[in-house]
DNA sequence: TTCTAAATAGGTAATATTCTTAACTAGGAA
DNA sequence: TTCCTAGTTAAGAATATTACCTATTTAGAA
């Protein structure tokens, strides 16, 4: 599952060249941690990336990890699985429907679509388990997110 | 956005059967709890469980809160926005793929599906926000936590 | 090279979540 | 009904996770 060398490349080269783009320094913690994430297959959290890097940084702090990785994030150099950063939430609606993601605000809106409830899912995945439920994610910014950026 | 006082009957009465059937106990706290997310439109974390539930029973604790939505979500009685219980985890998959993850031990697989990619946002959601990504989230047990489930 | 705003390390603080244990209670048995 | 007890709870302590503070360092501009 590991990206291709190609591929890591791609990834490095669309990251510095967003951060030159946006004025953000590129310093070398960044690039060191980015890299981590571009190269690894899975999907690591904050506490792996900061030990792994700590191998090749060993002054590099877990708070640098979490800034740097948030920020990679805003950019949208990364993905967060999941709603945004925080608490776990619940939902107690049983019945098929999917979500809208604000990726400022971590806002969440329900919605349903007959045609979402009714994907067919892939052969691949069979090969990774059974599957119990099929769950759209949209993500984007959320209208009131929209008017805030418009004003500044 | 808030059920309809007949879905949250609904909800209440699956509630009382799964946990009749498991064998569970029935207790004051877990049903103020479950009732509590059931007749909430959104998608409150613990805390606000917590601190609505306590309106009505001074002495409930954070810890039975925490505990009875876990043990909901296991039953299949609500479940979690995005992966289960643990840390945040980043993805540097910059081209769309979509996720399949098992709610039991949280493994998340990755896999691609022109379909998918492809799918038409609904109307309704275009009033909640600009869809960025689309991304397909599905649920089941993984092939290791079935082959560890047979085994018991 | 020098300068300066931005970024970092390391310690500390704040949040979020889970564990421990003694006390309590729901629901079955008598 | 009353008693019994395994399962459940409250409370506080312990962990885990994430963010803040400040002196120091550094990337990138001039």
């Amino acid at each position: 599952m590991e990206p291709s060398r190609e591929e890591v490349q791609e990834r490095m080269d669309r990251f510095t060249q967003t951060m030159r783009d946006s004025g953000t320094r590129l310093t070398h913690q960044r690039m060191e941690i980015f890299c981590e994430v571009a190269r690894t297959g899975g999907h690591p959290d904050a506490e792996m990336v900061f030990r792994r890097v700590r191998k090749r940084m060993t002054t590099v702090s877990l708070d640098t990890v979490y800034r740097t990785l948030w920020m990679l994030n805003d950019m949208g150099l990364v993905t967060t699985l999941g709603p945004q950063r925080g608490r776990v939430r619940f939902d107690a609606n049983a019945s098929p429907h999917h979500h809208f993601v604000c990726t400022k605000c971590g806002m969440v809106g329900d919605f349903n679509s007959r045609e979402f409830d009714d994907l067919e899912v892939p052969e691949e995945v069979s090969r990774m388990g059974d599957v119990a439920t099929t769950q759209v994610q949209l993500r984007g910014l959320c209208s009131r997110c929209q008017k805030k950026e418009s004003k500044e």
